[in-house]
DNA sequence: GAGCACTGC
């Protein structure tokens, strides 16, 4: 991993264009790796971006023959574009058609055939396929890649496949990390309490783990491919990152050649520039869109002093909010005489690499969503980054050459208050969805499941209360069918799936299933730039009085006849809506639809919809949130059930509007306030009549 | 009258 202490050797001299399969890091290990395939159930690999293991990997065990008799490898990532993208650049190395011998899988899109024997795909499609063959018996080799991340899905895999592997010797599961978690996870595979002999003992009991123990876990460690970053820090505190990030800009391109000026704890090491201007982007953890449209518009009305024929500077935003043709143009080359300052979320740490970065600046936070067991409610907080996530950071510097990374807090920050890891999902979610899904799979013990990372049990039981509320799980906490089963198949988080389940009973199938598609979908209504005004009035003509979850109701339905119509993206752009997330939305809609067709609901729509103030959906909607509601104070605020004070978000229809309860679809905690976001006027009573349960249990 | 990390099924 690069960093201060790394060796400052440099590579520069193999770049090259194209490198050959075969002169990959990973290459050199392929015995290594079928030796321990074929000889330990679970295989560690650590290795870091570039070594080839997702690529390669897969071929190697395909060759060496552990795609016989139709078995599948499986190899899962965090996200969509990683499977697909890797899944194509394999296909194109074996020389085969994309779905054929090397397809991927991710939600709505199923890119396999019969004939697939290499499969990417997301983790959590993976866990959804064991729903339907809980031995995950398609495959001889499950790969979990980036596990470091660990991610929920990836978590719930690694605790389901130890489970799975007792049942089944002939599986191999290969996790790949890095470094520092690598024992954690050789522990978690090697700790089985059973006896390891396996290939002989097939039927022997488990528990049974006395003499000829063999170790089960085997880490292998692959050579990177990165170059040496070097690491600068502050002496001081900043008193304002953004400002000192800007400085840090305008540092780095004047005096790229001296820049210890502001980092005088390190000596220069400068890096010689070449003709070609280097890019290079700051990373960021709190600031949000306002704030890196101020960097950019700051940046570039600062750039205006640059006498004209000296190097100019381009600065570029980049978050997931951002329309996509505007997220490209971070790849854009930049013009001559330019170097691209990109100025971005966390979208830049894992999602999206950008070639060519030679300079980083790390402001050091992150905003974590976490789910607050007290309230039962999941908000957003910062929280300073971890020690391993800031040298992710710091490794994008040297993707392509030698590079810098501009910490913005001190050395002794980075020592004394970052922690070594950050907290792993698993321990700030509501666990919810999760034990649902376990629940389902068979393990009904779920506080006894072997979880990589326990969660606190406050998660634990807060989920397992809802799961009950809901009507998910009966009084012994087993799954109730047919509902609670339903709801665990159904793609979208517990409380939803019930009002999608319910809308049969209040004759509002398709406005709820609309409803739900349009809550999971975000950004749905833009302005375009500097239109702020005529925005906001075509957001009115959608608004309904009772709330956003009906608003959201009626630019589903006027959006929906126009979608696969020539026009659909202007009409969408003339009414200031996001056509992307509108088309996501009719796939979500159509996707949800088929599990209702599929559990033999009849779809309906008439009756209680259609009156004019919506009750029947309303009602509807209390029956599977009435964990989120509340009730307006004096003074304009909410006060929720668990006595949290919440303010109506700005973009809600409800915001400075008179009601009394309410229930809403999630928080969104800022700086100073607490916000909700689509809320809906609901009756207290209904929440007596549909959860009364729930509203005894806290009075 | 104030402003939404990022994924995923």
């Amino acid at each position: 991993m690069a960093s201060a202490d790394r060796a400052t050797e440099s590579e520069e001299s193999l770049v090259s264009l194209y490198r050959p399969s075969t002169i990959l890091p990973i290459a050199r290990h392929r015995d290594a790796l079928l030796y321990l395939v074929e000889n330990y159930p679970v295989t560690i690999v650590v290795g870091q971006t570039g070594s080839g293991k997702t690529t390669q990997l897969p071929q190697y065990l395909h060759q060496a023959r552990w795609t016989e008799e139709g078995k599948i490898i499986a190899c899962t990532q965090p996200r969509r574009v990683a499977a697909t993208t890797v899944a194509t650049r394999v296909a194109e190395e074996m020389g085969v058609r994309l779905g054929e011998e090397v397809g991927y899988s991710i939600r709505f899109e199923d890119m396999t055939s019969p004939r697939t024997r290499i499969k990417y795909m997301t983790d959590g499609m993976l866990l959804r396929e064991a729903l339907v063959d809980p031995l995950l018996s398609r495959y001889s080799v499950v790969m979990i890649d980036e596990a470091h991340e660990r991610s929920l899905s990836t978590d719930v895999l690694l605790g389901i496949l130890k489970k799975i592997r007792r049942r089944r010797k002939d599986l191999r599961i290969v996790v790949s990390s890095a470094t520092l978690q690598a024992e954690e996870f050789a522990r978690f595979f090697g700790d089985e309490g059973e006896s390891g002999e396996e290939e002989r003992g097939g039927n022997r009991d488990e528990g049974d783990g006395d003499g000829g123990r063999k170790e089960l876990a085997k880490i292998i460690s692959l050579e990177g491919r990165c170059y040496p970053v070097d690491v600068l820090y502050l002496e001081e505190p900043a008193e304002n990152y953004l400002e000192k990030a800007m400085q840090t800009v305008f540092d780095i391109h004047l005096k790229a050649r001296s820049m210890n000026m502001h980092f005088p704890d390190k000596p220069s090491n400068v890096q010689a520039l070449t003709s070609t201007l280097n890019k290079y982007r700051r990373v960021k953890g709190t600031f949000w869109r306002e704030e890196i449209e101020t960097a950019i518009s700051t940046i570039m009305e600062r750039a205006g002093d640059l006498h004209p024929r000296a190097p100019q500077i381009l600065p570029l935003p980049l978050y997931a909010g951002l329309p996509s043709d505007e997220q490209l143009a971070v790849f854009d080359p930049a013009p001559e005489n330019h170097r691209k300052v990109i100025v971005s979320t966390n979208i830049a740490e894992a999602s999206v690499t950008i070639e060519n970065i030679v300079f980083v600046i790390d402001c050091g936070f992150v905003k974590l969503r976490a789910f607050d067991p007290r309230t039962g409610i999941e908000a957003l907080s910062v929280v300073p980054v971890s020690r391993a996530s800031a040298t992710q950071r710091a490794g994008r510097a040297g993707r392509t050459r030698t590079g810098k990374c501009f910490r913005l807090y001190t050395q002794r920050a980075f020592n004394d208050v970052m922690t070594e890891m950050g907290v792993p999902e698993i321990q700030r979610s509501n666990l919810a969805p999760v034990l649902l899904q376990l629940k389902a799979l068979g393990i009904d013990n779920v506080v006894r499941f072997d979880f990589i990372t326990p969660p606190p049990s406050e998660l634990m039981a807060r989920a397992l209360e809802l799961l009950f509320s809901l009507g998910a799980l009966d009084d012994y906490a087993r799954l109730t069918k047919p509902l609670g089963l339903r709801m665990a198949e159904m793609p979208v988080d517990p409380m939803t799936a019930k009002i999608l389940l319910n809308s049969v009973n209040f004759q509002c199938t398709d406005q709820i299933l609309s409803i739900a598609a349009m809550t999971s979908v975000q950004n749905v209504f833009i302005t375009h730039e500097g239109s702020k005004k005529p925005a906001e009035s075509a957001k009115r003509k959608f608004a309904v009085e009772e709330g956003d979850h009906l608003t959201l109701l009626n630019v589903y339905q006027a959006f929906a006849p126009k979608f696969n119509k020539p026009n659909a993206a202007k009409w969408c752009k003339d009414h200031y809506l996001n056509f992307r997330a509108l088309s996501r939305a009719v796939s979500v809609c159509q996707q949800l639809r088929r599990y209702l067709d599929k559990f033999n609901l009849r779809v309906s729509s008439e009756g209680g919809g259609g009156t004019p103030t919506g009750e029947g959906i309303r009602r509807c909607l209390a029956t599977g949130y009435f964990a989120h509601a509340a009730r307006m104070q004096p003074d304009g605020s909410f006060r929720s059930v668990n006595g949290m004070q919440l303010w109506a978000h700005p973009s809600s229809v409800m915001f400075n509007r008179k009601a009394d309860w309410v229930v809403f679809h999630e928080v969104v905690e800022t700086g100073k306030k607490t916000f909700i976001r689509d809320v809906t006027v609901i009756e207290k009573d209904w929440l007596l009549e549909y959860a009364p349960g729930f509203y005894q249990l806290r009075k």
